[in-house]
DNA sequence: CTTGACTCTGCGCGATATTGCATGATTTAT
DNA sequence: ATAAATCATGCAATATCGCGCAGAGTCAAG
């Protein structure tokens, strides 16, 4: 690769992503993280980028949306939420858990496809102002921590439900101890929601892996699918493909 | 995540929120409390933020904010959202309908105060996240025009519930045709909540004032209590004074 | 074809920065 | 007044940095 491609790349990366990380780049290009930081260096010497310790940032501050979401580097989350949405077939019912991947999966959605949507998360709700979705809120008692109804009002409301999938989250998934979570109520209304999909697909993050919360939700055994970043250690997600659960990389 | 990036995050969210908690910040990122804590500090010393015991303050009053949200002309909702909120007393069991005017009412009420508060706005709720508040959401299909349950099971969880107030939120308001509004599920809805309601208290911009909807709500007499803006025209307000409504001018 | 100047790259090294944890002090809440 | 939360500090582990050096490739003059 020659260096003014790379630095033509460097360019194009502070534009999409907002930042950029040395060691990563490195890696991804296999190259010596010094080659980088040499790049950075004359880049922003020549008053291209602003050199940061770790990375570099544009010169001016991309667009505030843009900025706070890639600060908090949900990349991972977007990749998982588009591969979850990829799943959703038109006409179905799905529900939709909690959380900041599952808000993902809602913005990767075709704004114009015919669905039913049922979630007990108020944020996700909100989410699904601008698609043509038919939207079933679930109410009850808000569990402050995850932000998502609760309680017998909740459970009720679910067991008139009989959605075609259900995106679960989760706290923490564990070869041996399957899915958990932190709060007894929460974890009931899962299962409870679980109970009544024909099938229910968890996206997890890569640092759940290995992890558990006290309060069991189902086995591994239970989940269609597990969606799971590609860039995860192989010894680390390996019990599970053992499992015979389907796993999605994304 | 990038230092930098980092401490331009804390930026931003002093900003939007008007304030950083270090424990939530740490647990959002991701991060130990340490990092923040050190963050806070260096950017106190840096005069760029008031270090305060549990996380920071800006050092003085976002100006530009201010500013932004008046030139979207949501001043006149800020100063009725305030008003509503000096109605509210510890302990009680408030019923807040969708709609920004009432996002402006939770953004007035304290933090801190011992509530319980109802909604079937999504959104409303969302809103609550931050405060101690216990909140019943009350769930249904979500009507898209103004994002709230409705039908049988909105109407049910709130034939459980009796608040000590009702903010209520209208599209038009008339001496004679009263608080109207759009959609026929939706005004069953406002209905039903204001029978349960110890008082209903309407919050009303002046654009409405003299309009009628296609949907009835309720007469004025049945109004606790009116908050419009102080900036009326007073022959605009004068029908409605000789009510014997509550005026409260904001 | 050979040689030498030049550039790019990777590696080693010591220096610096960042982060998380332990500890004891301080503040706040009950 | 007592318990819990928050804080500052020191320390150790890790990450990142800048710099010098050497090998590989390029190019042009000899």
């Amino acid at each position: 690769m020659l260096t003014s491609q790379r630095r033509a790349l460097i360019s194009a990366r502070l534009v999409r992503d907002g930042q950029i990380v040395a060691g990563e780049l490195a890696q991804e290009l296999d190259l010596s993280e010094d080659t980088i930081r040499r790049d950075l260096r004359d880049m922003a010497a020549a008053g291209l980028l602003k050199r940061v310790h770790g990375g570099a940032l544009p010169l001016a501050p991309p667009l505030p949306d843009l900025e706070s979401r890639q600060a908090m580097s949900t990349g991972v989350k977007q990749r998982l939420g588009r591969k979850a949405a990829d799943l959703v077939r038109a006409g179905q019912l799905i529900f939709i858990d909690g959380g900041t991947t599952n808000a993902e999966l809602v913005r990767a959605l075709p704004r114009d496809m015919a669905l039913t949507i049922a979630t007990h998360s108020p944020a996700i709700a909100a989410l699904l102002e601008k698609h043509r979705a038919e939207v079933i809120l679930i109410g009850g008692r808000l569990y402050k921590h995850s932000m998502v109804s609760t309680g017998a009002a909740a459970l009720a409301a679910i067991g008139t439900l009989r959605p075609d999938i259900f995106f679960l989250g989760a706290t923490a998934i564990h070869a041996a101890h399957g899915l958990t979570t932190g709060d007894y109520e929460e974890a009931a209304i899962k299962r409870a929601i679980a109970a009544q999909s024909a099938e229910t697909i968890a996206l997890m993050t890569g640092e759940k892996f290995g992890t558990v919360s006290p309060h069991h939700i189902t086995g591994i055994e239970n989940i269609a699918a597990l969606i799971l970043p590609a860039d995860m250690a192989p010894d680390t997600s390996a019990p599970y493909r053992q499992k015979a659960v389907r796993i999605i990389e994304a």
